[in-house]
DNA sequence: TCATATCAACCGACAACCTGTCGGTTGAGT
DNA sequence: ACTCAACCGACAGGTTGTCGGTTGATATGA
C-alpha cells in the first residue's frame, strides 16, 4: 500500500538525497559492504533512477569525497586568509580546522580512519593534502619572511606535518590515553624543530586556543 | 582432454601456490577487480578447494601481506642488528630496505601504492609500521647515547619518518624528475632536524650508500 | 599380503548476493 | 499535444562463500 509513489525532484535535490545516504552508509557499514541496494531502500528510489544521476557506485565516492573536501579546505581558507592572527596561531588553527572535531561531519572523518574503508580514507587524504598543503606553505613562507621560521623546504614539510597530524589525532582502537597525549606532544615539539621555531612557541599557541 | 586431473598436494604447498597467484593477480588488477574465479583458474583447482585453505578472499589478503611483511621485517632486522655499522648508516640502510628496490618484491611495492589497491596499502603499511618502528627506535636511542642524536620522543618521531619515506619513495603518477629529487632531499634534512644529528650527516650516510 | 577404514585434500553445483544496463513510463512545463 | 528530464524495474552477467560428496594415500589388522 505505501509502495510506489513516484516522487519528482530537482536532479540537484535528489543528488545531494542519495548523497547524504550513501555517505551515511558508506562510513557505518563500510564503501564495500554498503550495498546500492542499502541506499536505493533507503533513499526510496528505483536501481535505474541512481543510475541516471551517478555512472557508478565509486562516482558517488568521489562524489562524497568532493563534498567533504570542499568544506574543509574552504574554511581552512577562511582562517589561512585572515592576516590577523598571529602567523602561529593561524598554522595551528588551519591544521586544528582539518582534524578536530567540527560543526558537521566529524563523525565522518573518525569513521574513515577505520580499516574496513581504507579506498575512501586513500581518496580523502591524497586529495585533502593536495588542496591544504598550499595553503599552508602560504602561511608558513609568512611566518619566514617574518624570521619566526626557518624552514629551507617548506612544501614538503608541510606536506610531511599534515600526513602525520592525521595520525595523530586518529584515536583509532586501543592506545592509552597517556599514549595519545604523548603523540599529539610529540607532534607539537617536532612541528617546532621542523618549522624552526622558538622551542615552545607552537604548544603554548595551541593551548591558548585549546583551554 | 586435459581437464580434470586431480592432483593432491600437502596443505602448506598448496597454500603457497595459491598465495604465489593471489598475489600477482592483486597486484596487476587489484584487489578488487581480481577475482577468485582468477585464481581458481591459474592455479588449476576448484572453488572449494579455495576455500578449504582459506577462509575469505580477505583472508588471503592478509596472508600475502603477513608473508611480504615479515620478510620485509626480518631483512631490517638483520641490518638493525649489526652494530659494526655506524648508527646513522645504519638507520639509513634499514629505512632503505623498506622502500627502495630489491632482490625480491620490488615491484609488488610500487604496484601496492596505486590507487586500486588502498586496501592492500593501508593494511601494508599499519601492519609494517607496527613492526619496524621498535626497531629502528632501538637504533636511535643508541644514538641519543653516543651523542649523535638529540631526539625527545623515539617512537613518535621514528613513527613520523617512517610514514613520510613511504610516500617519498613512491614514485607514483606524473610528478617531475627534479620535484621528486626534492622530496629526497627535504626528507633527509627533515631527519636530521628531527633526530637532532649534525647538519648533513644524514645525507653523507645516504650518498655513501647510493653512489 | 591383502582387505578395509580413515581422513586430508579436493571437487563443482548452487544459493544468495552484487553492479550496471536498457527499453519503457510519467508528468511538468512549453 | 509535444518534449524531455526524471524515474522505473526486469534482467544479464558477474561475484563470494557453502556444502554434500568424492578420492586416494596411509594406517590398521587379519
Amino acid at each position: 500500500m505505501d509502495k510506489k509513489q513516484r516522487v519528482v525532484k530537482e536532479a540537484a535535490e535528489r543528488r545531494n538525497e542519495i548523497l547524504d545516504v550513501a555517505e551515511e552508509l558508506f562510513v557505518s557499514k563500510g564503501y564495500d559492504k554498503a550495498s546500492t541496494n542499502d541506499i536505493l531502500e533507503r533513499v526510496g528510489i528505483a536501481r535505474g533512477t541512481l543510475y541516471y544521476h551517478f555512472s557508478s557506485k565509486e562516482d558517488i565516492l568521489n562524489a562524497i569525497i568532493d563534498r567533504i573536501n570542499s568544506s574543509l579546505i574552504s574554511r581552512a581558507s577562511t582562517i589561512a586568509a585572515d592576516t590577523s592572527i598571529p602567523v602561529i596561531d593561524r598554522i595551528v588553527m588551519t591544521i586544528a580546522a582539518l582534524n578536530v572535531d567540527t560543526d558537521i561531519g566529524h563523525e565522518i572523518i573518525d569513521q574513515v580512519h577505520k580499516p574496513q574503508n581504507a579506498l575512501m580514507h586513500q581518496k580523502m587524504q591524497h586529495n585533502l593534502i593536495e588542496g591544504i598543503v598550499p595553503i599552508i606553505v602560504r602561511i608558513v613562507e609568512e611566518g619566514n619572511e617574518q624570521g619566526i621560521f626557518h624552514i629551507k623546504y617548506p612544501a614538503e614539510t608541510v606536506e610531511m606535518l599534515i600526513l602525520y597530524s592525521g595520525t595523530v589525532f586518529d584515536d583509532d582502537y586501543d592506545e592509552s590515553e597517556e599514549r595519545s597525549a604523548n603523540r599529539i606532544k610529540a607532534f607539537l615539539h617536532n612541528t617546532e624543530l621542523l618549522l624552526g621555531a622558538k622551542e615552545g612557541s607552537v604548544q603554548q599557541a595551541m593551548s591558548k586556543l585549546f583551554k
